[in-house]
DNA sequence: GCATGTGAATGGATTCACAGCT
DNA sequence: AGCTGTGAATCCATTCACATGC
């Protein structure tokens, strides 16, 4: 069952599921209030208990690189957490363009998840001339979208954000992969036909509302739910 | 295996998961192209190529709310468009309110998807008192949060967005669940402490953020990806 | 013939429960 | 004693494949 010689434990090769790498995250943003309390060392069980997770599902998850706890005690908050962010690919900053500087592209630029701990927002791109310029609360500048490439390739960015209105987003998407984008995440309510070597996340808020009317009429019915 | 004499088939009664729910709302996304498109009938396949998805998948998740499709044809458009909106409760129109008038809030009181087919943004609320009296482009008015008890009996609004940065967000939504408010879309990045009776879908970006970096990752690491 | 609807088969993910370490 | 790490069991979701009906 090994067709690998290096699959045992060590640096752990296991394949890692979209399902916990999400979570992954989950436990990364919980450790690090952790360790802004002070404290040192952390159970499964205590975990657990402030995420909404069964306990066995954490060291599942968290057994994907190697034996990491401490047996009768728990998981080291501060190493766990370098482990952690060294899985997801945080100790090296990436670099993101936004292509929007409308609301949302303001929004996302000034949002301190989008400028700490492992990314870094380095450009926006419009269409609009009038946005050239212009420059967000934190200081980044609006550039024409035809800059794009020359950005991309002096900050060697990997990431791009879609924060345009719907329409152009495919179009301005392929821009994007053509001039080396290797990340995607997309706002725009329309689904990205994907390409191998690119990795796209989709933010469809419409999904989201719509779960949201499906549970209030579920609850309305009368199906007891939450 | 049937505890309910009614489980049989008509106004299906089979529970649909929320995986399925999320597709639902895909598929209508897609029947509307359809339909302005000015095509009649679509089958699983059709469906199927266009999103990126499994017919049987289709077929299946189509299947809970009883028969509805025409063997050897497909389904209609137009028909199961309307199913489909009935199903995730988009016949009524769900009042909402958000939270937060920066340029989240701005970006989503002014985005299409909130204002349309099932959903409308009656106000928004804001701690900040010089932006009482503010209107979005779309002349949705920003009011105190204080009003909020009144804005919710007077308008009955079902759904609460939590377009703040993070640290109130919690309080917020405590607040809006004591007035009466039965679902929220919550983007500050924190677990709100779920609450009987009352839904809550979270749209974390710093968990996509993350994705996006676990791949690149993956990928540097020369393990294929896409 | 063609596409739906669905039991059966497969494949994953979650949870259980306990052996093993500290 | 307490908690991790993990096989085994369970649960859920997806896919296959075909009988059923247009």
């Amino acid at each position: 069952m090994n067709q690998d010689p290096e699959t045992s434990n060590r640096a752990g090769r296991e394949p890692i599921s979209e399902l916990t790498t999400a979570r992954l995250s989950v436990y990364l943003r919980c450790l690090a209030e952790l360790e802004s309390e002070g404290i040192a060392t952390v159970s499964s069980q205590d975990l657990a208990a402030r995420i909404h997770v069964n306990s066995a599902q954490i060291r599942k998850d968290l057994a994907c690189f190697g034996e990491f706890g401490i047996r009768g005690v728990g998981y080291s908050v501060i190493d766990l957490r370098a482990r952690l962010r060294d899985t997801l690919g945080l100790t090296t900053t990436h670099a993101m363009v936004i292509a929007g500087a409308g609301n949302l592209g303001m929004a996302l630029v000034n949002a301190r998840g989008f400028n700490s701990d492992g990314f870094k927002v380095v450009a926006m791109v419009d269409i609009d001339p009038a946005k050239t310029g212009i420059r967000s609360r934190n200081g980044v500048e609006v550039y024409p979208l035809s800059s794009l490439h020359s950005i991309v390739k002096r900050e060697t960015v990997e990431i791009g954000v879609i924060a345009i209105p719907g329409d152009s987003a495919q179009q301005v998407c392929d821009f994007m992969i053509e001039v080396g984008i290797l990340a995607i995440l997309n706002f725009a309510p329309v689904q990205i036909k994907p390409r191998a070597g690119v990795r796209i996340q989709e933010v469809d808020l419409r999904v989201n509302l719509e779960t949201l009317s499906f549970h209030l009429k579920l609850a309305e019915d009368g199906k007891l739910v939450l």
